[in-house]
DNA sequence: ATCACTTGCGCAAAGGTTTCCGCAAAGCAT
DNA sequence: ATGCTTTGCGGAAACCTTTGCGCAAGTGAT
C-alpha cells in the first residue's frame, strides 16, 4: 500500500509540541510566538503538509465537491460548458464530480443518488431528453442544497438556472432565412418536453407570422436527437410533395445529419436547401459547406450556471433566478444564396 | 445552510441503542438479533441512510477517486477517454476527479498537485505537449500511489500505459497512400518529444523504406498542434517545388487544418492531394471529402487504463505493463483513388 | 448448584482537523 | 508583595464510521 501523507499529529510528535500549536501556528494564529511558529512552519514545507481535505470536510461539513450531470459527456457542447463550470469552481477551490445521463431518466436519476451520497454540496444539472417528471430533483430542494439546471431546464419558479436566448435565436433564423429567399422554411425539433424544442418552435413560429408566412405543420418535424432519427426526419422533409427550401435543426446533431441526407441526395446547400443549425464553433466551420449557426456560449453558460450555485452557497435563501445568455447567428456558406 | 444528512448516530439515539449496534445491524452481522436488526434496518431506509463516506475515507485511509489529468477537455479523443474510464471506475465504486492541463506542463504540475492535495489515490494521465521531463510525477511513485499514462506516455520502463499501435498504423497509412498512386508522401508530425510523434514517424518511414521510396526531409514538417502552425506547415508542404500528392497529419486538429488550407487554394482531394488523419469516427465522416483516417478505440483506451490502474490498486508491486490497442485504417473518399 | 460457553449488545479507539476553554508563567500596576 | 492581565501553549470535544474487546445475561451440561 501507499505511504499516508503527513498529519498535523506527526508534525505535532516530531517537535515535541501539541497538534492544535501546529494547527494553529501554520495559520499564523496569533497566540504561537514567532519562534515556534517559524519552526512549525518550517518543518511543514519540508515534509509537503497539506490539510487532509476528509478531516476538514467531516469537521465543517462541507466537502468542496460539486456534482454535474450532463445527459453526454462525449460532445462538444457540454465538455466545454464542463470547462465553465470548473474555470469557476476552481478558483472558489471546488472540485466537480461529472456524471453522465446518457439521456436516460433511469441514469439520471441514479446519478442524483450516487452524488448526494458523495455528499457532494450541490448539483448543476442538464436534464436528459426522456426527463418528464422531475421529482427525483426533489429531495435537493427538500435538503436546501444549490440546484443549478442549464440549457435543459425545469422548475424554473423554485430552481435557478441558465439558457439561451432560445426564442430570439429561432427568430433571428427564421429572419435569416426569409431574407435569403426562402419561404418554405422547415424545422426540425426535439422532444416536446424540453423547453428548448417549445422556445425554438415558438421563435420560428413568429418569424414566420412576422414575415407574412403561414406556419405549415409539416414542415415542422420532431425527433429524439439521434442520428438515425434526425436523418430520417430530414428525408421525411425531402420526400413532400412541395419541398422545403431551407431547414432549421435544433442541434448539432440534427444539423449534420441533415447535411448528410441531403448531399446524400444530390441537393446544393444552400442552392436547393439552405440550412443553419445551433451549434458551436468548431463542427460548424469543418463541415463543406461551412454551417450557419447559433453559436452558443457554451463555456459561459458553464461559468454563469457555477456562479449561480456559489450564489446559492453564499445566501441560501436568495430567490431563484434565470439567466438568459445571448448566442449569435454566425452566418456562413450554408444559408448564404445572397451575397 | 442545508441540513445534515442522517447518521449512524441519529439513528442510534432515536432506537436507543448503541452506535455500534446500528453499524454492525445495517451489514446484517450476526452478533445483533434479528428483531433488533430489523427494526434498524427500517428506520435506515426510512430516514435514507446512506454512509457518509467522508468518515469511511477518514478511517479507511482512502477515498475511492481517481485523478485524470487531460491535455484537454473540449475534444472528442479525450471525453471519450474519460468516458471508458468511468465506465470502469463505476463499477468499482470510484469517481473520477478530472483535470485539465490545457497542453501546459505548469498546469500539469499544478494539477499533480491539487490532486494530490485531494488524496486522490492515484492518477491516470496524459502528458501535455510541452512536457518534456518528468519529475513533477515523481512524488506519486515516492509514495507508491497508482500512476497509468495514456496516449502521449513516458517513463515505460517505470509506469504502466496504454498507447495505440501507432508505428504499425502510420506503416498501413503509408502503404495505403502508395496503393493510391502517392509518391511524394508528407507528414505533419507534433512535438518531437512525444512518444506520438516519434512512433509514427517511425512507421512513416519504414512504410516509405519497404515502398522503395526515400525518405524526403522537406516533407516531413513539424508543429504544436495548434490550428494555426497546422495551417502553416500544410502551406509550407504545398509552396514546395515539389508539392506532395500526399498528406498525412498526426492528429484531428493537423488533419482538418491541412484540409482547410488545401482547399482553399482550390486543389481537390483526393485528387491533387490525398489525405489521411489520426483521428476518430465522428468528425471524420462530417467533413467533405469525408477523411480516411486511423480510428482510435478511444473508449476502450480509457477502460484499459482504468483497468491497469485497479491492477495498481489490487497488487501495488505489480510490475508496470504497457497495453498496446489495436486502430483501424477506415478508408473513406479523402484518400481514395483508384476504385 | 456450579462451570463453561454462547448470545447480544456497548465501550472506546482510531483516522485528521479546528476551536473553545483552561492553565501556567510572566508582565505590570499598586 | 499582592492582585490583575497578558502571553503562549495543551487538552478535549466534535464531525462519522468501523471493529476489537469486554461484559452481562442466558443456555446447556455435569
Amino acid at each position: 500500500m501507499s505511504k499516508r501523507p503527513v498529519s498535523l499529529k506527526d508534525l505535532a510528535k516530531e517537535l515535541g509540541v501539541s497538534i492544535s500549536t501546529v494547527s494553529r501556528a501554520l495559520k499564523n494564529h496569533p497566540d504561537i510566538s514567532p519562534e515556534v511558529s517559524a519552526r512549525i512552519q518550517q518543518l511543514a514545507s519540508e515534509r509537503n503538509y497539506s490539510p487532509n481535505p476528509l478531516a476538514m470536510g467531516l469537521l465543517k461539513q462541507q466537502t468542496k465537491m460539486i456534482g454535474v450531470i450532463v445527459p453526454d459527456l462525449v460532445t462538444h457542447f457540454y465538455s466545454s460548458i464542463i470547462s465553465g463550470i470548473e474555470s469557476i469552481a476552481k478558483q472558489r477551490g471546488y472540485y466537480i464530480l461529472i456524471s453522465s445521463s446518457n439521456e436516460s431518466v433511469e441514469k439520471e436519476k441514479e446519478s442524483i443518488q450516487n452524488l448526494l451520497n458523495t455528499r457532494v454540496e450541490g448539483i448543476i444539472a442538464c436534464l436528459s431528453q426522456e426527463t418528464t417528471s422531475f421529482s427525483h430533483f426533489e429531495p435537493l430542494l427538500k435538503n436546501e442544497l444549490p440546484l443549478v439546471f442549464f440549457d435543459r431546464v425545469c422548475m424554473t419558479d423554485r430552481v435557478s438556472s441558465v439558457v439561451a436566448n432560445n426564442e430570439e435565436a429561432a427568430y433571428q433564423i427564421t429572419r435569416h432565412f426569409v431574407e435569403n429567399g426562402c419561404r418554405k422554411i422547415a424545422y426540425i425539433s426535439g422532444p416536446s418536453q424540453l423547453n428548448i424544442s417549445q422556445q425554438r418552435i415558438q421563435g420560428y413560429q413568429r418569424g414566420l407570422h412576422e414575415c407574412g408566412l403561414s406556419a405549415n405543420n409539416l414542415l415542422l418535424q420532431q425527433c429524439n436527437l439521434s442520428t438515425s432519427e434526425a436523418t430520417q426526419a430530414t428525408a421525411r422533409l425531402l420526400d413532400l410533395p412541395e419541398r422545403p427550401d431551407a431547414i432549421f435543426g435544433i442541434n448539432d446533431t440534427v444539423a449534420f445529419a441533415a447535411m448528410k441526407e441531403i448531399k446524400r441526395r444530390g441537393l446544393r446547400i444552400p442552392e436547393d436547401i439552405a440550412l443553419i443549425g445551433f451549434t458551436d464553433e468548431f463542427h460548424a466551420t469543418v463541415v463543406d459547406p461551412a454551417l450557419t449557426s447559433i453559436t452558443h456560449p457554451t463555456f459561459e453558460i458553464g461559468q454563469e450556471a457555477a456562479r449561480l450555485f456559489f450564489r446559492q452557497i453564499d445566501m441560501p435563501s436568495a430567490p431563484p433566478v434565470q439567466s438568459i445568455l445571448k448566442t449569435k447567428l454566425v452566418v456562413r456558406k450554408s444559408s448564404q444564396r445572397k451575397p
